[in-house]
DNA sequence: CTGAAAGCGCTTACAG
DNA sequence: CTGAAAGCGCTTACAG
């Protein structure tokens, strides 16, 4: 059982008063930069200042600090779920960038429910974090102009919107890459599980894809394209709306993310189709289980680490009201078994 | 672009010249519980207090509010990696019960590093949290003694460990369940992916199954039991292992992490078995693709989500002194395809 | 019932 | 170079 008589931690004043200094000459040498103390103490003090704190393990208190200057060192970010294996590896980068920066970082889920993401918003803002990073940004959403309006210093990861800084996967390229290769492996008729209409993610690959397979000369036929959930019940349930209205069937089917990929796998075997034989299926994000599938899945790889890490980077922009752009960073496919 | 002029958070300060009354009474009303503000100030005052807070939509600068009463309501929790899905959702359940309670919770990967977790429990110490949960204890491990020497409030999830407060699922009670549906099904000769010996999760689900099968009048052949990896790669490593070790071939595996048990299906399948018809498996933690897989994987299901909550409602009671037992929740078996 | 003060730990202009 | 003061927003014994 825990004991819970923590020992006090140390503070500037139990530094000052060891050294018979200032409080504020212990403050002054901690944020000076240069090793030297330029202008905060003499080199002799800054010594005796760094010797101690490093000796009684001084950490600065982030709380009292930020009461003063105003600023909390906090980022929240607010994704659909962090169950979402996509989430929460862009989280971790986020985690990460953030330490790297010294601030800390909370995470909500909104469920992709509009209600949820204003209420999650406005605790994050009652904690009075610095700024927010939203991963469940809605097409046709209006909380994002409306923040804006309010002059709320956010950006937006895996999910882009007009007009707002976001750290993205080039999604519209990954669905061009696997029209090339579908293409290529001669395939003519395909269908595309094409994820949540209000989710840029979905929108991109499937328009990347679409447009591409127009401009390699393939037709896409009426009811081929089914928009559905990223989930695996969402990729079972697109499958079998294509199987059940397409007028051709299909050779290949395209889902916008993996574990939709995995639903259509299930659903096209309960029809007594053998994928990577009788028919291909292509995924996306390329996470781990991908590539360890009974049937191996291709799928597009995108840098979900890189993305949540290029979030944390804009959002310190936009804190120092630096100029942004947005980034697109690059995936690329690989190819398995599924459409081998 | 964002703006970034925020317009500043209202304070108590801002209700009181407001209402003409000192600060101290809007805290004092604020803070009683009964709606009537017994002690706090006339009821009058009070309906006055409560009704301009909402007007102006008044929130308690919480770092503020902690510097003074020395505690910050942040609770910080370290798990092995977010993205396994398995942590996120406990996690899911942490934040959940944490917001309910009024805490903030952060939570950090220490990828079950000795030297990341004690790094990431500094980190979180600095940040002054009020407690913790760990969901990455090692059974050998030396952390949660010296944290509790350090009279540090924490607890345990996920993972249990002798002599601390944890919320678990009833791994060995998972194990027996298991065992009995196997022997049920007629299979004599089985093996098991054990999961890492370091944790307790692996070592209580596979005792648990071992223990009970000697009960039914079975035996385990020696070397059945693989020690691996909860990730896919570490299933599939342990059933290459089995394969080339085992003195009588199996007919049913137990891979105590569902993962393990996608990367042990794909191992036997490229040796050219049928998962379901010449061998059985069975995963753990009914994670929402075991059911969606081609061949849907049989799965102990456990209560992730609400073992998070629990270990947040242990870490109150740690945190107000309170006497705590371990919770252990109980799970059941879906049996499916792979072991139908 | 309500005001006034002190102080949590820190930072930052301001003097000297 | 260094000290002293003020103040961030809040809470809480203490008076009256």
């Amino acid at each position: 059982m825990n004991e819970s008589s923590r020992r006090r931690p140390v503070t500037i004043k139990d530094l000052a008063s060891q050294l018979g200094i200032h409080p504020s000459t212990v403050s002054r040498v901690l944020h000076s930069e240069a090793e030297v103390a330029r202008g905060a103490a003499s080199a002799e003090t800054a010594r005796r200042v760094r010797e101690l704190a490093r000796k009684l393990e001084y950490y600065p208190h982030p709380q009292a600090a930020g009461l003063r200057t105003g600023r909390t060192s906090l980022l929240g970010a607010i994704v659909p779920r962090l169950s979402d294996l996509v989430l929460a590896m862009m989280y971790e980068g986020v985690e990460e960038a953030a330490a790297e920066l010294n601030y800390s970082a909370f995470v909500m889920n909104s469920r992709d429910d509009p209600g949820e993401q204003r209420r999650k918003t406005e605790i994050m803002l009652a904690r009075r974090v610095d700024g927010l990073i939203f991963g469940d940004a809605h097409l046709d959403g209006t909380l994002m102009p409306e923040l804006d309006r309010r002059g709320i210093p956010f950006v937006l990861m895996n999910r882009r919107l007009d007009g707002f800084p976001s750290a993205t996967c080039d999604d519209i390229l990954g669905g061009e890459l696997v029209a090339d290769h579908l293409w290529e492996k001669g395939h003519r008729q395909v269908a595309v599980a094409a994820g949540e209409a209000y989710a840029s993610t979905g929108v991109d690959r499937t328009s990347g894809f679409v447009n591409r397979w127009r401009g390699l000369g393939g037709d896409i036929e009426p009811g081929a394209v089914v928009w559905s959930g990223f989930d695996t019940a969402g990729g079972s349930q697109a499958v079998e709306t294509i199987l059940q209205t397409a007028r051709v069937m299909p050779t290949a089917v395209f889902a916008v993310n993996d574990f939709a990929a995995i639903g259509a796998m299930g659903a096209l075997r309960s029809r007594g189709l053998t994928v990577g034989q009788d028919i291909a299926v292509v995924g996306f994000n390329d996470t781990p289980i991908a590539a360890q599938l009974p049937i191996p899945l291709s799928s597009v790889r995108s840098p979900m680490l890189e993305i949540g890490k290029a979030a944390v980077q804009l959002l310190r922009k936009v804190l120092n009201r630096e100029s942004t752009d947005s980034v697109r960073l690059k995936p690329d496919l690989q190819v398995r078994e599924s459409s081998g």
